[in-house]
DNA sequence: TTGTAAGCGTTATCAG
DNA sequence: CTGATAACGCTTACAA
């Protein structure tokens, strides 16, 4: 490999200089910039990163955080490159890689780890829930000073860097459309509680009931775990009670799906028995019979900010920075929330 | 942060007696690496990693590149997550990282560059297709000693070190299977054929029909671009000639799903009036109505066995190693492709 | 079995 | 504007 020792001795200028010419740095004359560029040119010179990132004691990595889990698929692997495509163009765009860590199941949460060999200079942590577990570990890092931005999760009684979509308004807007469809008799499944944005949804699901005068009884809140089964077996709750169902809002597309395949089997169609409306605006959507209703989440964009926010933290060695984004959501009408015919 | 030095000091031996305990190199005195290990845990030491790939002149970092292509959606995102956990099982095991780099499509496609800073010491390469572009930029990194490993591409005449699936048995095996349920009259949606796979489908395919003693009229070969839109509007030609169809089988499951929505349209039911198998089996089959039948393609195991190997080089220093692996497949059969009635 | 010391390729500070 | 030079934290001969 070409050193910058090399490209001095060819351009007759010190080692220092070279580094001046590529970090652009301090003034200089035109022409030694150019001998130095001509010479690097010449010997396919290019600085080594890792020396770099040793001399500036900052690795140029961002860390993102995913919890694997094989086969469970907590996330709509649309969600996943989604957002990984935004992270990814913002980390390009401040000269940053990405280096992705799957956390494994099992293993003890310490994010802390991931700083320790400093490897990374900042983290965005990804399908966080709230469990005591992970609040321990992510006060450790706070108090640490370890920049990371949470994405999709808050914790109640903490502050932590975070962007998330608009859920309560999300969830406002899909149960709204659902009513101006024509529907009242309006079911939520929701997801686990353990996820801020489920409690976030349940609060839009209460809030648009409210408005529009219209009770909530406690039948009509089902639980699932984000899973297309999960949604699957919903449908025989929703079943049993049908009479008091007209419509569904499913805190995800994949119970969704799975809540209209159970429902198909017992004759109801979505779009013409019942409606249904999700959420992600995730490609199983669109790939769905009907075309399922959807609320779709700028997950593409929600990566790039968390990106831009906490390398910009790092860069301007923040100490410590609470910033909370929120994006907006939309309704995405497809067949399965159509018109309630009766009315 | 704390430094092997302080480390050092404090269990009092050399800084080199540290660096060998935590290497486990060379024979020691149980009591010394003792003495050491206590320390560093007291100061709560962890080895810098930026320093180490320093001074072993290697990163440490697997690079992952992924053809980034916003809103195509080439990749199920299934198969996206599946082989990044297969890689990230694998480098964890050898205690590397993955550096995640998103092409964009404008770029003039330099894989070199991914090298030269000397942030990754081998690659693992995604989603490549036999472009002009891309045979040579290939041809350039293996001529520069760059290890690095294609998955699910070939590129005839050349030999570089990859790992496919067998996609030429898993079409015999989806056509057979179509067979077995007693179709005759079946079509093939392929996609485009600047991915090998696509080739190595159409061989299986031809070899899966000739065996039957079947035909195979050029009416019966469809091209998609792998998209569920371009499956849809292959419904039509397939429709247009609806006497001479009575089964298709579909390159991936997107557009086998796109097919199966066209041909609802017109009244006809996969499962019913005609049989469907699709390829990938990703999340998708399960969630279509009806259940896509499928290939399984193993992706987390590609993904694990293109990491190691690609690794096993770079750690042996070898020179060049054109490896080849294929991994098999395997029919997964669903509701799409039921026995045909009328048979 | 352990210590000494020469790198590794930059950045960054301080003179000049 | 440019050149010396001291870090940076570790690996790895080589010596003892």
């Amino acid at each position: 490999m070409v050193t910058r020792k090399e490209v001095a001795e060819l351009a007759g200028v010190s080692e220092a200089t070279v580094s001046r010419v590529f970090n652009g740095l301090g003034p200089m004359k035109p022409s030694t910039k150019e001998r130095v560029l001509e010479a690097a040119k010449q010997l396919n010179y290019h600085p080594n990163a890792i020396a770099q990132s040793f001399a500036r004691r900052r690795s140029g990595n961002l860390g993102v955080v995913l919890p694997y889990m094989p086969k469970v698929h907590l996330f709509s692997a649309y969600y996943f490159s989604e957002i990984l495509s935004g992270i990814g163009e913002q980390v390009r765009e401040q000269g940053y890689d990405m280096l992705l860590s799957l956390l494994k199941p099992d293993e003890s949460l310490d994010y802390s780890a991931l700083y320790r060999s400093q490897k990374v200079d900042a983290c965005v942590i990804l399908g966080a829930r709230d469990t005591p577990e992970q609040r321990q570990s992510l006060m450790k890092l706070q108090a640490e000073g370890h920049p990371f931005c949470l994405v999709n999760q808050r914790f109640e009684g903490l502050s932590f860097r975070e962007v998330d979509a608009d859920h309560i308004v999300g969830s406002y807007q899909a149960v709204r459309h659902l009513q101006e469809e024509g529907y009242q008799k309006i079911a939520f499944l929701n997801g686990s509680l353990g996820y801020s944005n489920s409690l976030d949804r349940l609060e839009g699901y209460h809030k648009a009931m409210k408005e529009a005068g219209l009770d909530v009884k406690p039948e009509l809140l089902l639980e699932g775990n984000y899973s297309r089964k999960s949604g699957y077996e919903a449908a025989e709750r929703i079943w049993e009670q049908r009479e008091h169902v007209e419509a569904v809002f499913a805190a995800n597309d994949r119970m969704a799906i799975g809540l209209m395949q159970g429902l198909r089997e017992r004759g109801w169609i979505a779009g013409r028995d019942f409606a249904v409306i999700g959420c992600d605006d995730s490609d199983a959507a669109k790939l769905s019979d009907p075309p399922l209703s959807s609320i779709n989440v700028p997950f593409y964009e929600m990566g790039k900010e968390a990106a831009r926010g906490v390398l910009a933290g790092v860069l301007q060695g923040e100490a410590a920075n609470h910033t909370k984004v929120k994006l907006p959501t939309q309704v995405v009408v497809r067949q399965s929330s159509k018109r309630n015919p009766s009315k």
